[in-house]
DNA sequence: AATCATGATTTGCG
DNA sequence: CGCAAATCATGATT
């Protein structure tokens, strides 16, 4: 509105200046088409013409406005100009001197910041998608998608960077020009510098009104960028191997009880790299999966409870230094061959020395409420955190301790298969194990009773 | 491409 | 809010 009025006596401004410089017009229209001599020859009559024109009215104009400024009534004028202007009082109207920082704009500067659109070249951007990528899960194998996303992520920073730069010329241009044009009308007419700042002042908020506009498609397509690669479900990736080992290991020692507390949900995060709710994920889906049919997770059962079991025997027999039982020379693990893997004892140390504490204060029975936890629970250290004893499964610890050797009981759960417990899952009143199978699993019961009789004696 | 495996989300309950 | 159950959506396998 005002500014493109403005504009346009500026462009005519700095045209008729040019022009009566001593700019010519012609030479850079002169050098094309030089085969067709008539056609140039019209068009330097055109020319001709039009500069003739040009110059003619620019005379003209020149030639009124200096005989408006020389007139003689011209200072008359202008000193009823300022007596009008300074009883309307429209001088100094409407400045905004307060600065308003709002508090839109500052929110989107702080998350171009954050995401690194903004800010120091690199570092920060990394960060940010180190962020993401913690957020995300995983460790070294998604780091195609790290350089994916940082690569698309650059790319908006480079955008946002040229057109905020692009943004920040035009709009010292456009206030040098209009200053300027200010500053000539200041002869015919008062303007004072007070006014003119004004309207710098306006220039630089409509423009960085643009800026905002700006900042703000930016931040949508940062937002656009994230989700669409941190969005989990859209890009499944199968937890590590690792991972679900370590997984399949607390569940399947904690099978009578498969609800870690927050603290080993967090625990667990930690160990497989994984956030906590990825964690309380699994352990959903693996809780109604197995319930569902517990006889396809049969083999794997047997496999990580085997794994506990020769892990925890392995403690054991490192502890005691087969000092006390040789009665039975039978191979620990004679049932369950372990395929592959081998399981790693980081903790072996902390539950090396608990065992052997375990073992030289008491050989007998341990009444530990939730043995079966035991082995389990100690390599996390804070022992006890993992016990949480399920209202429902009144019966449980009481069968365990009939069994009367804590530490058999312990790792072998899955093994045993429950005995105690009728087939069809005494408790339908909606506990953990309502299903249980029955002794079916057993193969493996008769290592389990190895290791039993190894470990008890 | 069918199918299974598996992580994530949604829904409904207490 | 945490859980179970149903469901979705993708990855892996056949």
């Amino acid at each position: 509105m005002d500014e493109t009025h403005i504009m346009q006596s500026l462009v005519g401004v700095t045209l008729s200046r040019a022009v009566h410089g001593g700019m010519a017009l012609a030479p850079s229209l002169d050098h094309q088409g030089s085969e067709d001599d008539g056609r140039k020859q019209d068009i330097g009559d055109i020319l001709h013409q039009i500069m003739g024109i040009t110059d003619q009215s620019l005379d003209e104009a020149q030639a009124k406005k200096h005989g408006l400024n020389c007139h003689r009534m011209k200072p008359a004028l202008f000193s009823v100009l300022c007596e009008i202007k300074e009883k309307t009082g429209l001088s100094i109207r409407g400045v905004h001197e307060d600065e308003a920082p709002d508090p839109q704009l500052m929110r989107l500067d702080n998350m171009l910041l954050a995401e690194g659109v903004s800010g120091p070249e690199k570092g920060g951007g990394s960060a940010a998608v180190a962020a993401a990528a913690a957020a995300l899960g995983g460790g070294a194998e998604n780091s195609i998608e790290h350089s994916d996303y940082r690569a698309k992520l650059a790319q908006i920073r480079q955008i946002y960077h040229t057109e905020l730069e692009k943004y920040e010329q035009a709009c010292n241009e456009f206030t040098t020009h209009v200053m300027n044009l200010l500053r000539e009308q200041s002869r015919t007419r008062p303007i004072s510098p007070k006014e003119i700042e004004c309207m710098v002042g306006i220039i630089h908020r409509k423009f960085s009104s643009i800026q905002m506009q700006l900042k703000q498609s930016t931040c949508e397509a940062v937002m656009i960028l994230r989700s669409r690669f941190l969005d989990a479900r859209r890009k499944r990736r199968n937890f590590s191997k690792q991972a679900t080992e370590v997984l399949n290991e607390y569940f399947y020692s904690h099978l009578s009880n498969p609800y870690p507390t927050e603290e080993a949900k967090e625990e667990l995060a930690k160990k497989c790299s994984i956030t906590v709710s990825q964690v309380s994920n699994w352990f959903g889906n693996k809780r109604i999966r197995y319930k569902k049919n517990i006889s396809k997770f049969q083999e794997e059962a047997n496999l990580y409870a085997a794994k506990t079991a020769v892990t925890a025997a392995q403690a054991v027999a490192a502890a005691v230094q087969n000092s006390q039982d040789s009665s039975s020379p039978a191979t620990p693990n004679h049932g369950f061959q372990l395929k592959d893997e081998e399981f790693q004892l980081d903790t072996t140390e902390s539950k090396n020395n608990l065992l052997t504490s375990m073992f030289t204060a008491s050989s007998g029975s341990f009444s530990l409420s939730s043995s079966g936890d035991m082995f389990m629970s100690m390599p996390s250290l804070n022992g006890g955190s993992y016990q949480r004893m399920q209202p429902n499964n009144t019966g449980q610890p009481e069968g365990e301790n009939i069994h009367g050797i804590g530490q058999a009981a312990g790792y072998s759960e899955a093994l045993r298969g429950h005995p105690l417990y009728s087939p069809n899952g005494l408790n339908g009143n909606g506990g953990w194990h309502e299903a249980a199978t029955p002794s079916s699993v057993t193969s493996p019961a008769e290592a389990a009773g190895s290791i039993h009789s190894d470990t008890s004696n």
